[in-house]
DNA sequence: ACCTGAACACCGTTCAAGT
DNA sequence: ACCTGAACACCGTTCAAGT
């Protein structure tokens, strides 16, 4: 007679993510997740084909957790100000969850890496917010400083790599502006006759 | 009668930093430096004292290289110039040694993280023509905006993140002029008085 | 159909014993 | 003084055997 599964692929996932959250990519291995489901380590195996394939799931969740985030703090009705609060948005969510954010933007593993997702909205209200700002000519090159930057802020911070003191929230306030700045400036030139 | 040394720390730290560049700081295991060096891995421990020394020994080899990679390149006499210089050695380093590179500017456990050190001269360079670009008031504000925007780039680029395709140094470019604009411009506007 | 213990090939690290 | 094999506590993963 067949037995009725003791766990599933939600949980295992589930598990696997507050494991995550609380200790750590590190503390996220086979054998803690199947503690935590309630079976061995090898059952696993019978849900998820290894534990990559479970780092990716859990990836994918939270793609879609910080896309929220960002798309929820869009709600000034101005660009600048939708800049700033996605911006900040971004980085709390970092600090909040760094074992998650690290699924997508520290260097992993290839096979640990998310499929790239053509339909993918997580950047969408940023891509919005980016082009009113740099018009529709940079947008992609524009989008890319934002997030080159706000992703290089939040690595350094978690990464302790601020080693010269000062104030950090300040840094990443005066950061917002300039690239706001910055990517509102390159526009105008770019889309100007040359001299 | 003691017996000499058939190993030494250097030749431990240069056996791991090249299978670091070769193959990844994930094989960078004491298992494969011992084969390396000659010897069995307990006989490590009398040199180093566990992996974490390890690596952090061969993180501070790589700050040095790159702080000289970059004061290399600082050599255009007009700081826009070496701005873009830096950045672009500061990438080429990335990419050409990206597992060293990830000592420096990825999240890793604590233990593994270079002591902060008040006598680094990794990022003189950079000050340098951040604060003939932005002036004296806010060069460690700029300073980090640069860093962590190249960072960020670099780490993205690295860890697969551009996903929506484009030409790749061609963003990098642009973001340079962008980042060059956004400090400047930050500094005459905080060095005026209030509107 | 799912779960299990046992096994295999790896880790980092400690330690008593050899030279 | 240095190096060694053996041991311990872990990994991920496979697989035959149980229900």
């Amino acid at each position: 007679m067949p037995t009725p599964s003791r766990t599933s692929l939600d949980r295992i996932v589930r598990a696997g993510r507050t494991i995550l959250d609380t200790e750590g990519l590190d503390s996220l291995t086979m054998q803690r997740v199947a503690v935590v489901v309630g079976v061995r380590a090898p059952s696993l195996y019978k849900h998820v084909r290894d534990r990559a394939e479970l780092v990716r799931l859990i990836a994918g969740d939270v793609e879609r957790e910080l896309g929220a985030a960002m798309d929820a703090a869009a709600t000034t009705g101005d660009p600048r100000g939708d800049l700033h609060a996605i911006a900040h948005a971004f980085r709390a969510y970092a600090l909040a969850h760094p074992g998650a954010y690290a699924l997508l933007f520290a260097r992993l593993p290839d096979a640990w890496r998310l499929d790239p997702d053509p339909g993918s909205r997580t950047f969408d209200s940023l891509f919005r917010t980016v082009a009113a700002l740099s018009g529709p000519e940079h947008v992609l090159e524009a989008a890319r400083t934002v997030v080159a930057w706000a992703s290089g802020f939040v690595g350094m911070e978690l990464a302790g790599a601020f080693r010269l003191g000062g104030d950090i929230d300040a840094a990443f306030a005066y950061g917002v502006e300039r690239i706001a700045d910055a990517i509102g400036t390159g526009a105008r030139q770019a889309a100007g006759p040359p001299p």
